[in-house]
DNA sequence: CAAGATATCAATTGATCGCTTGAATAACAA
DNA sequence: TTGTTATTCAAGCGATCAATTGATATCTTG
């Protein structure tokens, strides 16, 4: 009987993909492909390492599944597998802020001092009724890549010099690439250096695409049978 | 400007989570316990390896938030942190199996020749009818531990000599750990060769579990705020 | 074709991981 | 107390991993 043998291949082969969230690199980058399709140089940039490390490490993600790639032209253009993929980031993410105390410390590290944030239903409803002005302040690429509907495009960057874009007495709301994205928080608290009254959005853009996407669904799409 | 440090930091410490579904030993225990609590030896036996090696890894897992520990008298019983940590694993499983191509050759060499298998949904109105009798053929102290309500534990190992507990005529549905448990594909194989009509459901006592608790709520129970 | 840009490969290093072995600890029972 | 059982600890060794470096392939453009 090699079931033995058979059930340690089974595990070695789910393993594989699990070895995929088992480094901070590759956990950065699949955090920014959740926001978009990018090329290597850009990731490579936007991660601050290596083209060659970014490059490896796209290619592990590769073969555990997790990613996609195509070529164009000169490229190569890597982006998350499927929202399915993005929902496993999404819950392991959530998941280790609530179980490790480590996490939030860090979280808490990295966004600074803490701002008040508007729940994504909330949002909605605002957004409805045309209470608030939306703004997206990731950088310009990645706003392109996908938004929220109605949210204006003012990369954290250029913030201080678009402020005349935005109307005197109005309520802003901030979102970025998720909660643990410092771009938000940081323009909540310049909004309110220059008077302004500003929250951010507790969630991100893929928060947002997901829940559009999912809205009426099942829980899990169809459990994978026994074999199919 | 050490936001770079502070963001390795963030990401190192949610890896510290995703290094815990990084080895084929660590799922397969956390696949034992999506089955119920239990302690070091049981999972060690269960698992086909030594006591030392098993409690080096439940440690691990305790120190990235997967599981919980507590101490009865001379033994330490661990179980999984939450239904959080629970989809996480399923959502892993099923999404390296989607994505995998070695994943399901795997399992399909370990599960051997594909029996008919039943969905959930039907299952349930089938038991409502009546229609079925629904066995659960996992080891006894799994059953104990929970199980669906209505069926009768059968152990694969007493399948034989129990063959005189299930009515002649009824079709029979059998259910053990998971839709990658050879468990339940075993049984149906053998009462198909002692002539009864027999189907596997698609999934286990973990995903039936979380199907029922989360009938009627939200996907994600309200993504983690940027700190709260 | 040659030049430039993008991505990958190959080889190396130090670090970490996984498993084994044998001893140590803790709770309990006789 | 002593013995027994369940678990953890500590050391060690081979295997794997992560990142660097420098070279190589591929596509585009002039």
């Amino acid at each position: 009987m090699s079931s033995r043998h058979a059930k340690d291949a089974l595990f070695e082969a789910i393993a594989l993909m699990g070895k995929a969230f088992a480094s901070p690199r590759r956990l950065e980058l699949i955090d920014l492909l959740a926001q978009g399709p990018r090329s290597v140089e850009e990731l490579a940039r936007a991660s601050e390492q290596s083209t060659a490390n970014t490059s490896q490490h796209l290619q592990g993600l590769h073969t555990a599944g997790v990613v996609t790639r195509h070529h164009e032209g000169t490229r190569v253009r890597y982006a998350l597998a499927g929202d399915d993929v993005l929902d496993l980031w999404l819950a392991l993410r959530d998941i280790s802020a609530t179980r490790l105390a480590e996490v939030e410390r860090a979280a808490g590290a990295y966004l600074g001092e803490t701002v008040e944030a508007i729940a994504r239903t909330e949002l909605e409803s605002s957004l409805r009724k045309g209470d608030v002005v939306l703004i997206d302040v990731r950088p310009e690429e990645e706003f392109e890549a996908g938004h929220i509907e109605g949210a204006l495009s003012i990369p954290i960057d250029e913030l201080e010099g678009r402020l005349g874009d935005l109307p005197a007495g109005a309520e802003i709301v901030a979102y970025c690439r998720g909660p643990f994205c410092a771009f938000a928080s940081q323009a909540v608290r310049r909004l309110h250096a220059a008077g302004r009254s500003a929250r951010r959005l507790d969630a991100g853009w893929p928060e947002w695409k997901l829940a559009h996407v999912d809205a009426g669904r099942e829980r899990r799409p169809d459990a994978v049978g026994p074999m199919s």
